[in-house]
DNA sequence: ACTATATATTGCAATATTACGATGTTAATT
DNA sequence: AATTAACATCGTAATATTGCAATATATAGT
């Protein structure tokens, strides 16, 4: 098996569970830290900085992209990646309903 | 190689992704929305509910506790999980602090 | 045209995750 | 004591993820 069964949930507990996937990767939370920092971003400072192969942060770039959290532009022979803040407002919106729901008064 | 190199990342940033990738899942993002919609909770409505096998739903539990998501109690025979309401807003919390330390004016 | 630079894609090995049947474990019930 | 109920754990198969070398692609500079 090994095949997550999204058929049994909504696609709203899909796509936040998908959201949380893509953010749970340190190397992921790393770029978002970083290119966040430097409000525009060089995916080879990216390598340098975060100490994986250049393939693998190619990669990890590719799924924050999947989730539209980074745009990229292409700028000459370089990619500017850059965090998309309407993506990201919207996201921390959905998980803040999501956090704000819970009400636990047993125990 | 398939192994995520922890090593290379800060433990607030692997703690961080440690979190999200719990919650990566739709069937803990559902457990963590019936549990806190009924204030109470039963492993076997669980599995009533979200449609997944016994053994699956407990290795699902067996997760969220490991954050201290959820915490459980032996009610007799049952097992009574509930959200670990201190641990939420903690994790919330550091959620939105990731959040809001993005500024993007760059593209 | 040639070369260097920056990034993406492919292919693959190592490891992790998901799911579930089977089997333990523990406690209430008979 | 035997049975049932409610989980937890183990073992295992199927699939996904991570990471990187090798290779492809695309652009800038010579």
């Amino acid at each position: 098996m090994g095949v997550t069964k999204t058929q049994i949930f909504t696609d709203k507990q899909n796509d936040l569970a998908q959201f949380f996937k893509v953010l749970g990767h340190p190397a992921r939370v790393a770029i978002l830290q970083y290119v966040s920092k430097q409000n525009a971003c060089i995916c080879s400072d990216l390598v340098d900085e975060i100490g994986l192969a250049q393939a693998t942060i190619s990669q990890h770039l590719k799924e924050l992209k999947s989730i539209n959290l980074l745009k990229g532009e292409v700028e000459g022979k370089r990619m500017c990646y850059c965090i998309n803040v309407e993506r990201w407002s919207e996201i921390q919106e959905q998980l803040n309903t999501f956090f704000n729901n819970a009400k636990s008064n047993c125990c």
